[in-house]
DNA sequence: GCGAGGCGTTAACGGACGCTTAACCGCTTG
DNA sequence: CAAGCGGTTAAGCGTCCGTTAACGCCTCGC
């Protein structure tokens, strides 16, 4: 599942984030309403965790302003110290899907984080283009003009980086972090997998798109832009 | 708002009902779990409450069979006693949409009831359809190309997921889990069992369906699609 | 009650695949 | 030009997967 957690309390939202991730979940974090109202526009999740006290705009009105601007289907779980009967009812009124009150039991946020998810039924066909490169996350199927390419499980997460990326540059230690977490391997395998890459996506066809920034990490750009 | 209540304590359902009806909603209701299920099978109802402690039939036998004779849509808020992380974790894995402890606040109840119906516009579908492989979820019946096929229990359950997801690819972690919930086995039958399903749906024929994808999952893929 | 058969689980094994590591060489950079 | 960085390759290893078979449980009919 793709989760967004607006949460100001860095603390809850690392525990909780790490926890979710751990669970094989995708987790983006905002730390403060306005961002996470951008966030949660902006993007397709299939569920938000909301804090209500935070620093701009407080979560009544994120959850407010984003059903108003149209993002109704996306599940909200309020997740909050107030445990008053009148700010549950705010809450609910608010376009909540369900209230937790804190503290919480991290197994139980992910329990009804997936009912919350079943019943959004989000269908959104997520997948990537760069260029004539195209990525369906759904079926992880990886295409470069029109043509299939198969792809590793590492393959696959270091091509997702790149193209969520793109065109930035992303550096050797986030790469290393999106695929193997904490836990890095000894020696520096990703070279090697980025030689795999480059085998796959870019040797078949004339022009490649993944580019080596000496010292720094690795970009993906679609070749015709940037035609210099 | 038609709201089904199965709760054996005849003053906490009285006392809910009424309050539930002043603000009109069409209320009725369930002492035992028996009666509760043939209700809740034989009517629709926007929502239901279900107490976990009922003479006959537990509130989570009385969910899970619910959800097996097909009523899925109909949302079902647990309002009982038990806090503990486990029951609550039991309680969703049944089927339960919401859960939430006594002492309950009679606003609170009918705030949640309101999201679930809103919600509850899921639409479970009968049957399932990809390429020539047909899924009648109300017989439990399966068929390739016109040509019925025998499967076990949990052959089915593997193909129900299966298809529903597809052509998404669902990782093993999502197989098992929707087959044995959250007590796996102790060693890997997942892949007994996908065997069986093999032979029972891909070799009979000439193009395979089920796809593995190593390290991440299974897919079911309509072989007519991407004929690359 | 008893046996037969269906079903699910576990174990074992061979094979395929993917990941890591090391070594070597070319290239960029200051 | 030297040192560090990155590209390339191949070998070794562990893990994952497919397949088969044996065992125990449960149900059902006799």
């Amino acid at each position: 599942m793709r989760i967004l957690i607006i949460e100001d309390n860095r603390d809850i939202a690392a525990n909780l984030g790490d926890y979710l991730s751990d669970r094989d979940h995708e987790v983006d974090y905002a730390f403060d309403g306005v961002t996470g109202l951008r966030l949660a526009l902006a993007h397709e999740f299939d569920a938000m965790v909301l804090d209500l006290q935070l620093p701009g705009l407080d979560g009544f009105e994120v959850c407010r302003r984003m059903r108003e601007e149209g993002r109704k289907e996306t599940p909200v779980l309020m997740l909050t110290a107030r445990d008053q009967l009148d700010d549950k009812l705010a809450g609910f009124d608010s376009g909540a899907d369900d209230y937790l009150v804190k503290p919480f039991e991290l197994r139980e946020v992910e329990a009804r984080l997936e009912v919350l998810a079943r019943r959004g039924q989000r269908i959104a066909p997520r997948e990537l283009d760069v260029g004539d490169l195209h990525f369906d996350l759904q079926t992880l199927t990886v295409s470069r003009a029109g043509k299939q390419i198969d792809l590793n499980p590492i393959g696959l997460k270091l091509l997702e980086k790149l193209m969520s990326a793109s065109p930035a540059v992303v550096t050797r230690r986030d790469l290393e972090h999106h695929v193997w977490g904490e836990e890095l391997p000894d020696s520096d395998s990703l070279r090697v997998h980025i030689h795999g890459l480059r085998a796959a996506i870019d040797k078949p066809f004339d022009q490649p798109m993944i580019r080596t920034r000496h010292g720094i990490g690795y970009s993906l750009v679609d070749p015709d832009d940037l035609p210099t």
